[in-house]
DNA sequence: TCGTCTGGCACTTTTGAATGGC
DNA sequence: AGCCATTCAAAAGTGCCAGACG
């Protein structure tokens, strides 16, 4: 069963939800090495602390858990980097994935709305170098970085919706920017990650809906790079990539043009040092093709011409000429054509293929006209994933290499893989205890398409937070497939084992002692030779349940000065909670998460100066509870599959129901996976409407999605110890706002998309400046 | 010295605005 | 005026490469 985890600091509306969803690992990184299965805080807490929201008897909220599947639909892609060995480039801006994650959601149930999330996380302990061609662990895994999780910009989105397109999360991008503040997800270079996709059921945003699945697809493993080790992988990126179509053979900045241009530029640069000193080579002999229009020409335009050919003072001329001097004169518009029609029959998946377009390409020794550069369409090498011998890679710690592979040609044969139950549970920290907002960040995704612009209030319909109650559904195993035998339930001294090392006084009243009993030590990856040897996820999992009380001050401390992320601040129970947007104008820098009641210890959002927000919805006590981990410590056994999946529900619901204002549609946005959606009026859709059967829930985060810890990595980071003192390295951003286009934002953020957008849109763009456009 | 990272480059695709025709 | 198609430019994505860095 999974634990759950609830930000109730965070109003959500019936709209998305921010795009990435930042979680800093600081939480989890100060939770021991338990069973990944043992909520352990959910255990040692009160049931009165715990009890989730009931769930409503309503029959929509039973969703068939166990049809939720989901597929890779480009796996065969994946799988032919797997079998060569993925590589991820990071960089400091942050790079995309490629492959890019698309997938195929169904057993959803249509009704309900769900939130899709996109985490990675480490493999194992090790840092990797290729050598040899292989990739080999040559040390311990870096210090941990602070977790984000992207969540896909159409969530919060009905089960109908995920199930009728294709879902890409695409627009995620990795770095290596350890104080990134773009949200991108933060990795580390030549270390090993599996993404993990995680489907939470949100019967409305407000709250958890009643499940959780995650989805794990082993071919999806990669080692992050700065750049390309592998030169099999190159050449599978620049065939399988649009956008490195470029550097194929028959592209401008293939390997041949590239070394010609180097030749070139070597000749002028000789050449002109040759003709500042040799006066009999005049440039009024020119031969045009050679630098009229060369781009490099261009560049080195104060330089001389090059010299007549004839001119014996170019060095390496004749070669140069024989690889340069197309034979025949370059159409452009042939060599276009040419271009395009070869491109049609690639398949990003299988393609890489000649097709018949390429063959009139290569046999055009093109020369651009345009660029004076020599374009040549040389044969495109036909890309077959099975030439490329499995790049071996490190069998002592990791299972990368010997990653099962499941049959690339049926897509059916991906089929998820349940995990063993995690304990689930709803914590709901006493008001006493403090939630560990500061572990989680949020992407501000930048103002997606809108067509809604009501003018209410998202919030104001909040009902009063004494009104609303949880208590815990004990969580039920929810296996997907057949294959959920190979992932048999924990063994239950899970659970022992975290109250042996964990009590809950420490963690509830021992803010500052440190966590004791860290079962693994630095340099251990006995979690994961436990495992599967052929796939190691999950692994282990300590979650961090975090339930110190934290201050206001200790979450600023958390707060990276120059990163523009969303300031939270988070105060005691009773204290009103605040979050600062630094990246936004002034008057929309704060955020205050109040408290309604002592006894309710709901969170109000409170969006200074503006008068949308001035109702706030309220939160569950529990809602920045982080209970430990929910994923399984490590499998005993499994069956090699293309995705795994983590299933789990919990109920909850709020005792009042909310009635929900109308906003807008996830549809409303636009859908950066697939064709954009219709405008749709917020009105018209039901899950909007103010007459939806949705209730005010609010779920922001999810203890199974804490990253798993790396078991080998020390862990003295104190279990109760203000978060402050635990990531010094890795400034937290506890609510980071980042700007992503395609995404929605919670009702408390929406404002934010409701903004003039000056000058040229754009998914990555800056923030945009609200002041010019009326918000809601 | 070596391995790794970084920024710039040239290329491509994508995207949205601008334009013109109906 | 509205819709549609086309064109154009800007932005972003991509791998490569030389140099910097530790």
């Amino acid at each position: 069963m999974l634990s759950v985890e609830m930000y109730p600091s965070l109003t959500l509306g019936p709209q998305r939800m921010g795009d990435c969803f930042y979680r800093d690992r600081q939480a989890s990184a100060h939770m021991p090495l338990f069973p990944p299965a043992c909520d352990v805080v959910a255990k040692a807490l009160p049931p009165r602390l715990m009890a989730p929201p009931p769930v409503p008897n309503d029959p929509t909220t039973k969703i068939p858990k166990n049809d939720v599947k989901m597929e890779l639909e480009n796996a065969s892609l994946w799988k032919q980097f797997s079998s060569v060995g993925t590589e991820m480039i990071i960089t400091k801006k942050g790079r995309r994935m490629f492959p890019g994650l698309r997938l195929k959601l169904s057993g959803l149930n249509p009704s309900l709305r769900y939130i899709l999330l996109l985490d990675i996380i480490p493999l194992d302990n090790s840092r990797y170098r290729f050598q040899g061609g292989d990739w080999q662990a040559v040390g311990g895994a870096e210090a941990k970085l602070p977790d984000r999780v992207f969540i896909h910009p159409d969530s919060p989105a009905t089960g109908a919706h995920w199930q009728s397109r294709n879902i890409s999360f695409h627009y995620a991008k990795l770095t290596n920017n350890t104080l990134d503040s773009q949200g991108h997800i933060i990795l580390h270079s030549l270390h090993r990650y599996q993404p993990r996709v995680h489907v939470i059921e949100a019967r409305d945003v407000l709250r958890w809906g009643g499940g959780q699945h995650s989805f794990v697809f082993p071919e999806t493993q990669f080692l992050t790079v700065t750049a390309y080790q592998n030169n099999k992988i190159t050449e599978l990126k620049i065939n399988s990539n649009p956008f490195a179509k470029g550097f194929r053979d028959e592209g401008m900045n293939s390997k041949k043009q590239r070394d010609a241009r180097q030749k070139r530029k070597i000749s002028v640069v000789t050449d002109t040092l040759d003709i500042v000193n040799c006066d009999p080579c005049d440039s009024t002999e020119l031969q045009p093709i050679t630098t009229s229009t060369d781009l490099q020409a261009l560049a080195l335009a104060s330089l001389p011409q090059l010299p007549d050919p004839s001119c014996g003072f170019r060095p390496d001329g004749a070669s140069y000429q024989d690889t340069l001097v197309p034979e025949h004169p370059l159409d452009l518009g042939e060599a276009f054509m040419a271009s395009q029609i070869s491109d049609i029959g690639i398949s990003m998946a299988n393609g890489m293929q000649d097709t018949p377009g390429r063959e009139v390409a290569n046999h055009m020794i093109e020369r651009s006209d345009t660029i004076g550069e020599p374009a040549y369409t040389s044969t495109f090498s036909a890309t077959n994933s099975s030439s490329f011998p499995l790049a071996p890679l490190p069998q002592s710690s990791s299972s990368f290499p010997s990653l099962p592979v499941p049959d690339s040609s049926d897509a059916s044969n991906h089929q998820p893989v349940d995990y063993p139950s995690i304990l689930s549970s709803s914590p709901t920290l006493s008001s006493s205890s403090t939630p560990s907002l500061q572990q989680t960040s949020f992407t501000f995704p930048t103002p997606p398409p809108s067509n809604s612009s009501s003018p209410q209030s998202l919030l104001s319909s909040s009902s009063s937070p004494s009104a609303n109650t949880y208590h815990t559904i004990p969580e039920t195993i929810s296996p997907h497939t057949s294959t959920d035998a190979s992932f048999p339930a924990p063994p239950s001294t899970c659970h022992s084992g975290l109250q042996d090392q964990i009590s809950v006084h420490s963690l509830l009243t021992q803010p500052s002692h440190p966590l004791q009993g860290e079962p693994i030590s630095s340099g251990n990856n006995s979690s994961i030779d436990q495992s599967s040897a052929a796939f190691i996820y999950p692994n282990t999992l300590p979650a961090n349940p975090d339930p110190a009380p934290v201050t206001a001050q200790h979450l600023l401390n958390y707060i990276h000065p120059q990163a523009p992320s969303l300031a939270c601040s988070l105060s005691t129970h009773g204290a009103p909670t605040s979050f600062a947007f630094p990246s936004v104008p002034p008057h929309m820098q704060n955020l205050s998460f109040s408290n309604v009641s002592p006894s309710s210890a709901h969170h109000v959002l409170h969006l200074p100066n503006l008068s949308h927000q001035a109702q706030a919805a309220s939160f569950p006590p529990s809602s920045f509870t982080h209970p430990s981990s929910s994923l399984p410590h490590a499998h005993p056994s499994f069956q090699p599959s293309s995705c795994l999946a983590v299933s789990s529900s919990f109920q909850q619901s709020m005792s009042s129901a909310t009635s929900m204002p109308p906003t807008a549609h996830p549809q409303n946005l636009r859908n950066p996976c697939t064709s954009s959606y219709p405008p749709v009026e917020m009105g018209a859709i039901p899950q909007f409407n103010p007459a939806a059967p949705y209730l005010p829930e609010m779920v922001l985060h999810h203890p199974s999605l804490l990253p798993q810890l790396d078991p080998s990595l020390p862990s003295s980071l104190p279990s109760s110890a203000p978060p402050s003192a635990l990531y010094s390295a890795f400034p937290s951003y506890p609510l980071r706002l980042c700007q992503d286009p395609h995404s929605s934002l919670s009702i408390p953020f929406r404002h934010l998309y409701r903004q003039h957008q000056h000058g040229h849109a754009h998914p990555q763009g800056p923030y945009l400046d609200m002041s010019s456009r009326a918000v809601f």
